[in-house]
DNA sequence: CATTACCTGCAA
DNA sequence: TTGCAGGTAATG
């Protein structure tokens, strides 16, 4: 599913929502392997009567900033969304958690593959989740000095480090994908190979291709929707992800797919050297 | 590091 | 019918 710009619209859209508003109760949790803490039956009776006072995402997950301490924390995986309706909506077979908050609207988390998780967290809890998450791409301490610490003395394959959530958050198979394109980097090329110049291109396009997704809601491939149940558009701007046998938009020349990570891995052959 | 598991639906 | 899908955790 969703990686860092489709997590944070369906952040924003659903936060913008209900923020101020409050939790009457779990109408429905028929999937309790998807909570992961608390136990589902303490995880439905601490819920009920908590106000909405924020919202935020770190990495992937959604954090639904809740009064008395607590923190909804919830990871839509691969298929997952999270959208608002009006009091007379009804979950179909898919939607595994419904909230009803007391204005009467309620709040469905859909899960075709029932992937998706929530936590409720303390503090305690929201540190630990914080402090196993890495860098943030967008943010301002995120700078190419930094970036190249991150590559430093790591012989992995730079896609499966830029997979890696503990060292750098939220971003997935296709900006992972369309980051090497932007920067001509191969995804199988050592991490800590890459020249100075190099780095500076990766942490260009990882910025670059994540602003864009945002600037264009988010990619919807399948599942995705933001809480509103609209899809992205940044699916319609991909140069190498989902793009085997179309030509790379920058030199002509054919862009394969092979698996790299034990994920499906766009590049383009002549743009992207060959480690 | 690779493989398998977790789930369902859909395209090849 | 098989293989694949935006993610992650648990295994050899």
């Amino acid at each position: 599913m969703p990686e860092l710009p489709e997590v944070q619209h369906a952040a924003d859209s659903l936060g913008m929502q209900i923020v101020g508003a409050r939790i009457a109760c779990v109408e429905r949790l028929d999937w309790p392997r998807m909570v992961e803490t608390p136990a589902p039956d303490e995880f439905i009776a601490l819920l009920a009567g908590r106000q909405v006072r924020g919202w935020g995402r770190r990495a992937k997950w959604i954090l639904l900033d809740l009064d008395d301490g607590w923190t909804l924390a919830l990871h839509l995986r691969m298929s997952g969304s999270l959208t608002v309706h009006p009091a007379n909506a009804e979950p179909d077979r898919h939607t595994h958690l419904a909230l009803r908050l007391e204005d009467g609207r309620r709040i469905f988390f859909h899960d075709t593959r029932k992937f998706g998780r929530a936590r409720l967290l303390d503090a305690t809890g929201l540190a630990a989740l914080d402090a196993a998450h890495g860098a943030e791409p967008l943010s301002e301490t995120f700078t190419v000095e930094h970036l190249a610490e991150l590559l430093q003395n790591r012989k992995r394959a730079i896609k499966p480090l830029l997979l890696d959530q503990s060292v750098i958050a939220g971003i997935g198979n296709i900006y992972a994908d369309e980051a090497l394109w932007h920067a001509r980097i191969h995804p199988l090329r050592p991490a800590a190979d890459l020249s100075a110049s190099e780095v500076a291109a990766l942490h260009d396009g990882i910025r670059a291709v994540l602003r864009q997704a945002l600037a264009n809601g988010g990619s919807t491939l399948r599942d995705y929707r933001n809480s509103y149940g609209a899809r992205g558009t940044n699916q319609d701007h991909f140069n190498a992800y989902d793009r085997a046998g179309r030509p790379c938009p920058r030199c002509g020349a054919t862009i394969v797919k092979t698996v790299v990570a034990q994920r499906g891995t766009h590049y383009c052959p002549i743009c992207q050297t060959i480690p």
